[in-house]
DNA sequence: AATTTTGTCAACCGCACGAAC
DNA sequence: GGTTCGTGCGGTTGACAAAAT
């Protein structure tokens, strides 16, 4: 049965929740715990769905959560995790305690989105402009953007036969991510597929790379192709 | 001062997955 | 093995406020 169907079929309060549902749910959680939502819905009286009764309870009510603003430790940790497992947000939020994922998907894309577009053109700039000896290195991963494999190609040594066949690129050391499909249409320019060390091309319009710099070498990951 | 645009965030929605039946 | 139920996740929406025009 359509999710929309049921909402109104129960006639279910939707939006904002007010102060004295709070209370009702605060008490039924209390009382019965976290758990069977549909049936803590209806013992709480409340005419909300279960689905509805978790959400506010973990995203606003559930003890220890901080309603503050993030603090720079917190953003820093939070660019961080993302650039090493992506959108995953219920895992970074796992490594902050108090905070939701609800609340750092939110900040993320209010916030830090920017911030690391921000870097992507700054380091498109030095892509033009830059004659420095910076070399990019690749390694292709078949999985997703957030494979665990991150740490082992960090840890791999790159012999030459893994360089991308690009030209040397200069990046500014920064902890942020870029997203190098804002780097496409400077490619696109330059050469319109990529020969990687597999032997294999890759087409960059259909691809979606994901970056990753240490102080050292540059990671990219394709991601589809 | 009025209107439009942009940013923020709580809540909704659809989907996937595992457990129970 | 198929269905239903409960839960969790990530993307999206919509209301509201602030900023810009």
């Amino acid at each position: 049965m359509a999710y929309q169907e049921t909402m109104q079929e129960k006639n279910w309060r939707k939006g904002p929740w007010l102060e004295q549902e709070d209370e009702q749910l605060n008490a039924t959680v209390t009382r019965l715990g976290e758990r069977r939502w549909d049936a803590l819905a209806k013992a709480s009286g409340l005419r909300r769905s279960g689905k509805s009764c978790r959400l506010r309870w973990m995203n606003y009510l559930r003890p220890n959560l901080k309603h503050g603003l993030i603090s720079e430790e917190e953003e820093r940790i939070i660019l961080q995790l993302h650039e090493q497992w992506g959108n995953k947000w219920s895992k970074i939020a796992q490594r902050l305690p108090g905070r939701t994922d609800n609340e750092i998907k939110n900040y993320w894309r209010s916030h830090l989105r920017k911030k690391a577009q921000g870097v992507a053109f700054d380091a498109k700039q030095d892509l033009v402009t830059s004659d420095c000896n910076t070399v990019i290195t690749a390694r292709t991963s078949n999985g997703d953007c957030m494979s665990e494999k991150e740490d082992d190609i960090r840890a791999t040594s790159v012999d030459s036969s893994d360089a991308l066949e690009l030209p040397n690129f200069a990046l500014a050391d920064s902890p942020y991510e870029a997203r190098v499909s804002d780097w496409m249409s400077y490619w696109a320019n330059e050469q319109s597929r990529l020969k990687l060390h597999d032997g294999n091309c890759y087409s960059l319009e259909t691809c979606f790379c994901y970056l990753a710099w240490t102080s050292e070498t540059i990671l990219i990951r394709i991601i589809a192709v």
